[in-house]
Order: C-alpha cells, then sequence, then structure tokens
DNA sequence: TTGGTCTTGTCCATAATATGGACAAGAACG
DNA sequence: CGTTCTTGTCCATATTATGGACAAGACCAA
C-alpha cells in the first residue's frame, strides 16, 4: 500500500513487524492529539487501518500503559509510561541548547510569542517557546504540541526547505490528517511554493481566528531542514513592514543557529 | 509461559497483538540500560525472546527512529523519538509536586544523597534526586535509573509494601534479569522478609561498594506502594544509630507525602 | 595459521498470529 | 423510536511473525 519510505543509507525496509509499525502509527496520531487525545475514529481516519485494528492496538497499549483513555470523554491519549521511558534519554537536544541565545535575542527584539519547531517523521513538534513582552500574546501552541508537516507555518517552511519531491512524498503521506485540520492537499502545496519564493513561510490566518505567523527554516550541516523559528501575533501587529522587519530577524538567527549546530 | 497479568477491573488480558507486546517488552529492558544501551544478547536473556525475534523488533523499531544503536559498542538504547512522544503528556506528575516538599525538608535534615523512586511494571524508576550538604555523596543513582524491582533497596521496601504474593510473582518475573545485577530470587526474597520486619528497606552493600541505602515506602490511598524514598551514603555514616534516625525521618515524610496525594 | 568462543545478523518453511468483514450495543438527536 | 453517530466484539481465514539452523565477523590463545 504505502511504497514510501527509503531509509537512508539504503537500509532495506525491514519486515516481519506490521503490528509493531501499525502501532507506532497509531502512537504518533496520539501523540497529535496532545492531553485532550483522540477519539478512535479520528485515529482510524488518520492511519487509515480498519477500526477492529486500530481498536485491539489502543486496547492493548492501555493494558500496557503506553496509553490511557480519558474516561469522560472516551478519547484515547499518550500515557503514564512513555515520559517514565523517555527518562532514559539525556536531557536537552542539541538543537535546543544551540537554539537558547538566539531565542533570547529575538524574543527581546520582537516582543512576540516565539516557538522553535522541529521535524519528526511527518509531524512537527513546538521544543520550545518564548513569551514576548507585547502585552497580547498567542499563546495557543504549547510545547509538546504536534501536527502534521503541513498544516501550520513552521511545518510549511519546514517543506518549503526541502527538496520538493521530498515535501511532496510528505504532504501525500499526511493527505488522511488535513481534513481534521481543515486543509488539504492543494492548499498546503500552494503555501509551500510561496514560503520558497518569500525566503520563509508565512500565515495570513493562523490556527487561531485573527493571527498571523511567520516562519524561517533552520537546517543542518547537510542541508536537511530539521527545525523552523516562528513568530506569531494578532494579524494587526504583522503589517507589510513590520513582517519584513520580523522576517529579517528571524533569518538572522536562523543562520546563527545553523552555525552552532554546524560548527 | 506467563499467566500473571490480570488487569484491576477484571479486563480479560487482550490477545491478538503479541508482537506489540513483545516489542514493548525490548523497549523496557532498553530503559533500564539508560543512555550507554544494552546489548543484544542481554535483551534475549532479559526478555526471555529467541535472537531472530529480538534482532527483527529491534531493527524495526530503529527504522521507526525509536531505538538508536551506539556504533561504539553495539548496543540498542531507547531513541529520539520516545521523548518527543512523551511530549504530549503534561510536566510533571502529582507524586513529584506531592513530594517537593518532603524531599527538601529531609535532605535539609539529613545531608545525604535522596532518592525519589517509582514503581513502573516490574521496575523501579528514579523520578527525583536532593543531593545533600555532606562533602561525600553516593550519586552513583541517576533521574531515570531503571532497574528490576528487588536490586535496588527502594525495589525491595516497594514489594515489602505489597501483599506477599504480588511481590513474590514480580520477583519471579523479574528473576532472568537478576543474574546482570548478580543476585538471585531467594537473596531477595530474603531482604523482603526483613524489611517487612523492620519497616523499611535496608542495604548493607548497595549498587556500589561501600554504600548503605535505606528506603521506606509510599502508599497510595488505595493501600499499594507507589514510591520510595531512599537515603544513600557512604556505610560509615550509617551506623546502627544514625540508621535509626534516617529511617525515623524517612518514615515521617513518608507519611507526609502519603496525606498529601491521599487527600 | 587454526580452533575456540564470543558476539550480531539472516534465511525461510511453517505454525501461529493478527486481521477485518460483519454484527452488536450504546449514546445523542429530533 | 427511527437515524446516525460513536465504540466494542466475534471468529474463520490468510497473512504475518516466528525461531531453528546457519553465516559471518571479532577477538583471543596456542
Amino acid at each position: 500500500m504505502d511504497k514510501t519510505k527509503f531509509a537512508r543509507h539504503a537500509t532495506s525496509p525491514r519486515q516481519g513487524a506490521q503490528a509493531i509499525r501499525r502501532a507506532l502509527a497509531v502512537l504518533r496520531i496520539l501523540a497529535a492529539g496532545g492531553e485532550a487525545g483522540v477519539p478512535l475514529a479520528e485515529v482510524v481516519q488518520a492511519t487509515g487501518l480498519t477500526r477492529p485494528t486500530v481498536h485491539r492496538i489502543v486496547h492493548v497499549l492501555i493494558e500496557e500503559g503506553i496509553v490511557e483513555r480519558n474516561e469522560r470523554s472516551g478519547h484515547y491519549a499518550i500515557g503514564n509510561q512513555v515520559p517514565e521511558l523517555a527518562l532514559a534519554r539525556p536531557r536537552p537536544s542539541r538543537l535546543l541548547i544551540a537554539a537558547n541565545p538566539s531565542l533570547q535575542r529575538a524574543s527581546a527584539e520582537i516582543g512576540d510569542t516565539l516557538f522553535l519547531t522541529v521535524r519528526t517523521g511527518n509531524d512537527t513538534l513546538c521544543v520550545d517557546r518564548r513569551i514576548g513582552i507585547y502585552p497580547i500574546q498567542v499563546l495557543s501552541i504549547e510545547v509538546g504540541a504536534r501536527r502534521p508537516l503541513g498544516v501550520s507555518s513552521a511545518g510549511v517552511a519546514i517543506l518549503a526547505a526541502m527538496p520538493a519531491q521530498d515535501a511532496r512524498k510528505i504532504v501525500a503521506a499526511n493527505e488522511k490528517r488535513f481534513e481534521t485540520y481543515k486543509t488539504d492537499m492543494a492548499t498546503v502545496l500552494g503555501e509551500i511554493t510561496a514560503a520558497r519564493r518569500l525566503g520563509y513561510g508565512m500565515r495570513e490566518i493562523g490556527l487561531i481566528q485573527g493571527t498571523k505567523s511567520i516562519s524561517t527554516w533552520i537546517k543542518t550541516p547537510d542541508g536537511q531542514p530539521a527545525a523552523a523559528m516562528t513568530v506569531s501575533a494578532v494579524r494587526t501587529r504583522l503589517g507589510p513592514r513590520r513582517e519584513q522587519e520580523v522576517a529579517d530577524i528571524l533569518l538572522r538567527e536562523a543562520k546563527v543557529i545553523e552555525q552552532a549546530i554546524g560548527g
């Protein structure tokens, strides 16, 4: 069904573990649901698996403590044991350390909310957030927020920074999930093209009504985009003139971060 | 093979997901290996699975980014994507918040290193650590350290606080893993009995030569032990007299924490 | 060199497992 | 009290994961 997935070093896509891969696909969808969780039907729709299969997977994961069920809503969410497993890893990533001074500087200069977002698989994941000094702040996105690549301005920026073909593959893989976020492939592809032309990602309508976002991409030494830096503000605060100013600051700091992780 | 596992509300242990359960068993063993990771052979021995099976599981998980391989040692460890999934959960647990003042107080009073350890499945997991003011501190155990229940004094304390039958089941389930930690079922069961008699867990020989540990258990409102509070110090600093003093402080604070999570 | 003893990695016939179509049951709505 | 949502369950079946046997590489000693 999906002939995508070509691992880096020509590693043949190993078989004999369909169930495990499916369980992980389910987990990633649940992760995108955050604390609130995701109804079963949405997991079914997003993964393309059948309902009995998703049901079985989810309930086994519950028994194992990997997934929890919100008794009020019936939605499923990432469980207790996932952070417990995560403790086996050392705390802050290279990127987070490298980006820290830039976020500090840009936040002070701009005054609006700043986000650092990484790519993980076909998703974006918000890994850091700085609240600015301006009294109206867009706080819609929490650290840990996860969305399909393409639905946020950060996602569009990251896609714009990769080879067109790769970007198209990811967008296609996410197609089933776009519905939930009220967008579609054509719109996303259009935004990616626009971002390439501009040199940064931009959204007149953010995920929240009346907000606007600007994102620059951050590439690893090998040219792959690994992250994006985003400013979100109420739209009136980001007119054409200020948009350019903000974008310039973001572009400057993105370069600094690229140096820090490259050298 | 294992007829254990009876879920709380008489939920029948669901079937149709052997592979997923096995993958999780593997993951938990890898988590116990921490940053350094675990050689394949040890995963095989600890899980009781066959080598081809473990090999296949581990490599699929690598392709999925859930597991990483240390190229120097060839050992396998928990990968990048696990903390990423964990971000979908809100940060600090109830227990961590409730225990904070007690850890603060006990640490100031005692002066040696304090650990807060929870039970997760058949493992103990260190979730907090306070370094005391005394110049010689036992820092062997990091936050995130994971061990089979029974090999640390915290584990013994937690087992001592549960119904004897449950404790025996867990110890039996961990039997295969004790070898790695140079202990065995008989020893562990003996220590549990001793801890029950004393009212707290104690180890003349900690996981590091020349250290001694004292642990009290913390029970949830329903009587299940959920955590342990441990003091570790060089043995000479914990003679019989001071042992009693330290144990009394720990027992007192354990009660306080039980109140905080109970009320 | 050869032989021994460790590892990890791979193959593939086969048994066992996960699959999903069809059905059930409950909730919300008008 | 039908309609349309949702989630949950059953079980015959074919797809999938399994593991015995074998391979290959690393290291050590004689």
